[in-house]
DNA sequence: ATTTTTATCGGGAACGTTCCCGAAATCAGT
DNA sequence: ACTGATTTCGGGAACGTTCCCGATAAAAAT
């Protein structure tokens, strides 16, 4: 039960003026006195008055919140996007509502209908690995709630999208590494129901087949994008005996798990074999050895992700825009000089 | 601008019934027929009716929403904690609205301020690390706001606190550090306006006088809690030339400093100096060596925080309570055996 | 058959705001 | 002094909901 606040009924009784003069006071208006102007405005301050929220958005059918949905919280590049978002959302005079779905589909199911619930005038949404199914997203475009996918996109879905160009920023870094003598690169993927996994996939082979290399499907493997999972992949992909001087993960996470069983297996990084990522997450230098890896302008995603949507909110009819950004290199000491 | 939904007053047409009516069956009230209310509950489903709830939060006079402010979002414990307050608040049926004063007092009052405007029915907050004056938060006191400090509180202030023995913490770890033969033990300190850093402290400071070890003043240092200060602490700390065989940090992330400091300098780590932090961020198994740190129950701190407010919530007149949660000694590579 | 109870429903005010429209009152122009 | 324009303000409806209270009709009690 929110505290009785005052309100502009009070202030008019107060003053002997009506409600109406006293809103055209609070909100700046023409059609008033100057001086009863300042007469309302003194008042208010005084009393420290603040117009309800609530009533505002009421009546003007507008809740000034938009929703964001991740699969997680805590991990370091939506925690960081997500910072980008806001940012530039409160600059928009908005508040934002964050729901993760823990990766989990039907979750996000709920996060949509909860953000619904709430009146959200748009939704910024990175999907959950699960999510093959976009009943959901679809349902959004259909109610005509302003909409931007970011780095998880749906590939057969007109909206608004930013994404990191995955294909040449996996082609940069495999060419650098076969120009520090790296032949026989490894690569563990993601799961192929998500669109940038096959991208970078696709970026890996390309500049394999460009540079004349053999592909050898065999020391392509697929995780999901947890370190677990770059663990068990590496031990299965060292288990194959394959001679490998290089492996390029799909994320930092799953590097990290590369590091791990590497060291453990007395592997020497990286004169025996490099290991790249991708993302750089703040642990990327951290780790030991310091992990090479390709650079995605993290704060910025969430940032243009957020200007995209306030776009379309201010022109529901504008077309959607797929805004691709551009990575770099950052070279440290997981890869061979 | 909303796009116009479907409203009771839309079905009590179409049904030629009142709206009152509408509402009840909505609400599941008595006073109604069960015939009719099976006719309205249809015709509600089947056109995909969802009360408004803006409407319903001007009429309740209750927004079902709680505030948070943490001084960084991207900081892995506060993601974390985060996670804790939100799954226990949607539980309870109320949004969250969270905000980063990204350390800066200033930007923690308009926090304050835009909370208090949207309304929220309660706030959780961890103090900014500048937050020296805490008018703001007496404030929310004055107002009635129900409230909820954690982590970083502060000292002198009635209020629901959640918070870990960071004093017992403390002390555990420096014994378990003298335990392992450490007998010069430096410590690199938070700041001093804050509370947990001076708990850590006088732990430090208790653990040894109790182990009848002395005290030297000297390799007692203040950082913030930054892995750059770590830094440029331990460099400081090095150039004093005293005898050292431990460093206990504050928090993990001036533990990686310190950690990063010791390996440039060839300093072997645990054989020269032991490291210990506090937290266990995520990063602290991931680092070379792996960090031994006092682990806090970083989920259940902020779940714990959220259960504290919504008792508030429930019954303003509770008397504040304090909760100490547990730390464990979580015992990795960088402390010898 | 009359009164009392019970079940079911509708009317209307209220939450705090904005906005449309019309009423005064002041001012300028003839 | 009379018209017309302009400034300033108030009344009241509206946003979508909940809730109080009274009305009606059916059921139960006398």
């Amino acid at each position: 039960m929110r505290k009785r606040n005052l309100t502009i009924n009070d202030i008019a009784k107060a003053l002997n003026i009506s409600k109406s003069t006293v809103s055209r006071a609070i909100r700046n208006k023409h059609d008033i006195n100057p001086l009863t102007k300042k007469r309302i405005l003194e008042y208010a301050d005084e009393h420290d008055f603040h117009p309800d929220i609530v009533a505002q958005s009421l009546r003007s059918r507008s809740t000034k919140t938009i929703g964001v949905i991740v699969p997680a919280y805590h991990i370091p590049f939506y925690s960081n996007a997500i910072c980008g978002i806001q940012d530039f959302a409160m600059k928009m005079g908005y508040n934002v509502m964050i729901c993760h779905s823990n990766e989990q589909y039907e979750i996000e199911i709920k996060n949509v209908d909860a953000l619904l619930a709430a009146n959200v005038e748009g939704i910024i949404i990175s999907v959950a690995r699960d999510t093959e199914k976009n009943e959901h997203i679809r349902k959004l475009k259909r109610l005509g709630i302003p909409l931007v996918l970011f780095n998880r996109v749906i590939e057969d879905f007109k909206a608004a999208k930013v994404v990191v160009n995955d294909y040449y920023g996996a082609k940069n870094m495999i060419n650098y590494l076969i120009n520090t003598g790296c032949k026989n690169i490894a690569h563990i993927s993601g799961p192929n129901n998500i669109l940038l996994s096959n991208n970078r996939k696709a970026g890996y082979f390309d500049a394999l087949t460009e540079a004349g290399l053999l592909i050898n499907e065999d020391i392509v493997l697929e995780a999901d994008f947890t370190m677990e999972s770059g663990i068990n992949t590496t031990q299965k992909l060292l288990e194959k005996n394959e001679k490998i001087d290089a492996i390029f993960a799909v994320c930092d996470a799953v590097a990290f798990g590369v590091i791990k069983v590497l060291k453990q297996n007395r592997i020497k990084i990286p004169e025996e074999i490099s290991v790249a990522g991708f993302t750089n997450e703040p642990m990327a230098e951290l780790v030991e050895p310091s992990l090479t890896t390709v650079k995605q302008p993290i704060y910025e995603i969430g940032e243009t992700a957020s200007k995209l949507l306030f776009a379309q909110i201010n022109d529901p009819d504008l077309p959607p825009e797929l805004c691709v950004l551009d990575t770099t290199i950052e070279v440290r000491e997981s890869t061979r000089q």
